[in-house]
Parts: structure tokens; sequence; C-alpha cells
DNA sequence: ACCCAGGTGGCCC
DNA sequence: GGGCCACATGGG
């Protein structure tokens, strides 16, 4: 199975519709550090509890005191360290960027890459899914339930996060629409069958839905890079 | 009472 | 470069 097969079955079966719902970049770039390791449920409440407050403003969480917003995200855990990077990152856009988001996310894809990662709390994924979701720029988002599936299906055997994201993004044209609706097609599959339902992989990945044996899908082949983008 | 969630950073070897 | 651990709340 090739990956825009793989693609094709995960969209005929799951609808994602309104995956990352936001009125603006900033909010996208809250969201991000507020839904790692959270469902998104805790999440949209704590972006509600913020816009009615209207504090869904970098200028604004710049100037609220940390202790106030620590009680604010207080449902979507890790509530500290959130608030401290949130503050972090708005500190930053003011003092870099006037305060606009996009005049960082506009920039080259991987320059902009580098300024996020060299914010505290943001790791590879959270720099992928602003880069993607915010910015729009085409860049995969190597998820740990991404590279689950991904494995499972026999694709690749990777869980190093650069190696699978550079995988993906040589086999796939560099569409931030596709890639962000795959994104989402891999967390809605991985999480309604790894844990429940391990064995649906067969339903849904295989051609036949025929739960042939144990491991992988029948008929997948490894990954193989098609061009030499990075 | 467990286990898990749309991760990251710090420390250790 | 990998393997642990803290970070914290809420839902199944």
């Amino acid at each position: 199975m090739e990956v825009d097969d793989l693609y094709r079955r995960l969209d005929a079966h799951y609808s994602v519709e309104d995956w990352w719902p936001a009125e603006s970049p900033w909010e996208i770039m809250v969201g991000a550090i507020l839904v790692q390791q959270t469902n998104w449920e805790s999440v949209a409440g704590v972006l509600e509890a913020l816009r009615s407050r209207g504090l869904l403003d970098v200028d604004a969480i710049d100037e609220l005191p940390q202790e106030e917003l620590e009680a604010i995200l207080r449902p979507t855990g890790f509530f500290r360290q959130k608030a401290k990077n949130i503050k972090a990152m708005a500190s930053y856009l003011r003092a870099h960027h006037r305060s606009d988001p996009m005049h960082l996310l506009c920039q080259d894809t991987e320059a902009a890459r580098r300024e996020l990662l060299s914010l505290p709390g943001i790791g590879n994924e959270t720099a992928d899914v602003i880069l993607l979701f915010a910015g729009g720029k085409p860049c995969f988002i190597a998820a740990a339930y991404v590279s689950r599936v991904l494995g499972r299906t026999g694709m690749l055997d990777s869980g190093d996060y650069q190696e699978v994201k550079g995988l993906m993004e040589s086999c796939l044209e560099p569409d931030p629409a596709k890639y962000a609706r795959f994104y989402a097609l891999l967390v809605q599959h991985a999480r309604t069958t790894c844990r429940s339902r391990p064995k649906c992989d067969a339903c849904v990945l295989s051609s036949e839905c025929a739960f042939s044996s144990g491991r992988g899908t029948a008929g997948s082949r490894p990954l193989r890079r098609t061009s030499a983008r990075r």
C-alpha cells in the first residue's frame, strides 16, 4: 500500500471536519501549547474562557499576571508550565514581531521553525502544528500516533521524529490542506484503534477488510523517498 | 484504582 | 543518541 492509498482509505472511513477550530493564528498557537498531553474538550473550554475575558490577544497575555493565567489554564493540566510557555510566546512575539504571529510565520519555513523551537514548551510537534495550522506551511506533523499507525501498516519502522517527517514530506505533494487532513485522520484512526479495538486496523487499512494475520497490512511496502525535498 | 490524553525539557548513562 | 522522570487535571 502506498501513502496515498492509506490517506484515501482513512478519508473514506473517518470524518475530521473542523479539526482545529480557531479564529486567529494566535488562538492556534495558544491551543497548540494547551493541547499537549490533554484532550481537546478541556482545551476548548479554556480557550472560551480566555475569549470571554478578551485574553486571546498577544499583548493582553503578555500583560496578564502569571498566577491569573495559571488559574484559567488549570483544567488542561500542566497549567504552571503552560502558563509560563504561553507568556513566553506572547512576550517574544511582542518584542520581535510587533505582536503579530504571522510576521513570524510568513518567513521561510525553516527559519520560522527554528524560531519556534527556540521558545520554551515548543518542541518538534508543537512547532509543526503551528507552522501547518496557523502558518499554512506544508509541514507534516510526525506525532507519536502517526509513527505508530504508519508502523503498523508496515510502511515504516521508525519512531524518530525527523525521520518520519522527512519521509512523509518526500512522499506527498506539499499541500498544507492535505497534510492537515492526513494528520487529523491518522490521529483519529490511532485513537479509535490503538486501545479499544486494535484489530480494526485491518478493516480500515486493507482493501478487502480481511483480518488477514497478526501484524501489518498485507501488501504494504516500506516508504521510499521519491524526491529530494527536505 | 487504574490508565490515558492531539508533548516538552532536564538529567543520566 | 536513547531511556526515565516530572509536569497536573479530567474522563473512562
